[in-house]
DNA sequence: GTGTCTAACCGGT
DNA sequence: AACCGGTTAGACA
């Protein structure tokens, strides 16, 4: 028993060692760590974020850095060009998924996201649903216009202002979607554990027949689409659903009438390891604006 | 082939 | 857009 125990602290100490080690060096510079210490980094990663105590602020607030701190990168000119688009059709579903980034270069803004954002805690980090409140599996925040706020599942998130960090991923998108945001919701799923559950997004905050984008880094994730006639025992209709793998450097631009028709979700996979950043840019109705019904539609962009 | 174990899936709440 | 419990599918020995 006694020998058990000694093992187990031992081999639980150099699994901190390996994980501060490769965890600076990933706020810093990932080039520096090769693939060996990241399997090694990733395997004790896991084993430390499972465990009931795990403090993952403690891990990562040395790191962090001042919003006006940002050393631009110009994120718009890291953009491969001319970019590949795949077109993802369906009934009623109409999407462009591609690769914009090179994988040094999404390492790059990976590595600026985990040093320059900070996430909801507290109230703001919970949702009621059927009752009962729970901590959201994952991490987010909310930035935009000043105003603007994002509601879901009894839960209203106000937008915290634009930083040049966001605001150089923002004109990158922009540039290469030919729309303009004005909010961005950001999540981050630690590790593969962390998910989002099936939904649409609530529409009525939302500009009518925009689209979303969303800029996919770090660890690929399956995304799934389900057709709203589809879902659950009494079913109208019976449609395959779509699965979409969301690699690293990626935008998926979600256009109408997707999210009218089609729940979307990042579902659980247990065996990832790695952390896994989603910002989804939108064009928001103003507060004092809401309603969306006398918003008349926007034109339809190219 | 058969048993075991875990992750994934689905419906209820 | 959350968790839970029951069921199922696939990996491995
Ligand atoms: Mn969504």
């Amino acid at each position: 028993m006694l020998f058990v125990t000694f093992i187990g602290v031992t081999s639980l100490r150099k699994c901190c060692f390996i994980y501060h080690d490769v965890n600076k060096e990933l706020h810093n510079d990932f080039a520096r760590i090769d693939t060996v210490m990241m399997d090694k980094f990733l395997v004790n990663k896991r084993k430390l974020e499972s465990a009931d105590d795990f403090d993952e602020n403690h891990h990562t607030k040395k790191y962090k850095q001042e919003a006006n701190d940002y050393e631009a990168l110009s994120i718009k000119t890291l953009i491969i060009r001319p970019l590949k688009w795949r077109d993802l059709r369906a009934e009623n579903l109409d999407c462009d998924y591609g690769i914009l980034f090179s994988k040094v270069n999404a390492d790059r803004i990976l590595c600026q996201c985990e040093r320059m954002l900070n996430y909801n805690e507290g109230q703001l980090a919970k949702v009621k649903i059927f009752g009962k409140w729970h901590d959201i599996p994952r991490k987010q925040v909310a930035h935009g216009d000043p105003g603007l706020s994002y509601t879901f599942s009894n839960n209203t998130v106000p937008a915290r202002p634009w930083t040049p960090f966001l605001d150089d991923i923002r004109d990158a998108v922009s540039d290469v979607t030919g729309h303009s945001f004005n909010f961005v919701l950001i999540n981050r799923y630690k590790n593969g554990c962390d998910h989002m559950g099936e939904h649409r997004d609530d529409e009525k905050d939302l500009v009518h027949g925009y689209p979303i984008a969303s800029l996919s880094l770090g660890q690929p994730r399956d995304f799934i689409f389900k057709h709203a006639d589809s879902r659950g025992k009494k079913a109208k209709r019976s449609i395959e659903p779509l699965k979409l793998l969301l690699e690293h450097g990626s935008l998926l631009l979600m256009k109408h009438p997707t999210n009218t028709y089609w729940y979307h979700a990042l579902p659980q996979r247990k065996r990832l390891l790695g952390v896994r950043i989603n910002m989804t840019f939108r064009q928001m109705v103003p507060a004092s604006n809401s309603g969306n019904k006398t918003t008349k539609p926007k034109a339809e962009l190219p």
